[in-house]
DNA sequence: TATTGATTTGTAATCATTATTAAAATAGTT
DNA sequence: AACTATTTTAATAATGATTACAAATCAATA
């Protein structure tokens, strides 16, 4: 999504676009880590020095409201931001708590079985499996 | 699990079996909707009036390390305990946050297929569902 | 460009969890 | 049954993530 859009996504749903939440979804968007709130936060306070971690959360929620992004919360005490909001799987290491995603071959099929099974759509879902990675090995 | 054999399974890992654990053990494995560290506290006090959170903390990492309970970080920012280790699926109300197990038929076989593409065993997993229950609606 | 209301920011408050430490309880041994 | 070394408990304080608040700033519209 290009940054014309976003702007018209915010304006569409009574949100003022401003430079801070662009700059927030721009980092979002495009991280494929899942970072937690202050790791944006560290980042983002280079090219705007003042900006707070407050308003990180309210964007952060407001794009979880826009569902553009999902909210992950680990055991760790964080919660983890993730743009794919298509059918995947997190590979979390237990060790580190590195993520990746996972798109697996089989996991639609696996996701309409399910589904299929309950009657009615659900509004989302979460599928973790978790390993020991490569480095922590 | 019965409290013998629980008193064996400390005594093995080379933890003591006081009061204080083998009540929280019985009541978190007896329980089905995922409770948190506060809302076993707040049960237990009853019958332990001086017993502390941190006991609870204590023993319920004791209880992860010895693979009796899962536990699950959410959103809202606490982690819920889960004594159903087999695989199945979490039913969790996105408005008031409970959750019921629910055991679909066909998942294990599809599972094990997502699996055996892997190339090795994962340490666990986790599938939620997020809908909106009956309750909320 | 001026106005109005939303947003940002810095600080303080809150909530869940962990660290610390003296006192109490346990398991193994006499 | 008592002894003792060691673990565990429990009360308090500390931490870390998130939220609440209020004054200053900014975006959208006229």
């Amino acid at each position: 999504m290009n940054t014309q859009d976003l702007i018209k996504k915010f304006r569409k749903n009574g949100y003022k676009a401003t430079s801070q939440r662009l700059a927030i979804c721009k980092l979002i968007l495009s991280r494929k880590d899942h970072p937690t709130a202050d790791q944006i936060y560290q980042v983002l306070k280079e090219e705007y020095p003042t900006i707070s971690l407050t308003t990180i959360y309210n964007t952060l929620r407001i794009l979880v409201e826009l569902g553009l992004i999902q909210e992950l919360g680990f055991n760790e005490g964080s919660i983890r931001y993730d743009p794919d909001m298509e059918l995947h799987i997190n590979m979390v290491c237990s060790k580190c708590g590195k993520i990746d995603d996972y798109k697996a071959e089989n996991i639609i099929q696996l996701w309409n079985t399910i589904i299929s099974d309950l009657g009615f759509k659900p509004i989302g879902q979460r599928i973790d499996i978790y390993y020991e990675c490569e480095e922590c090995k």
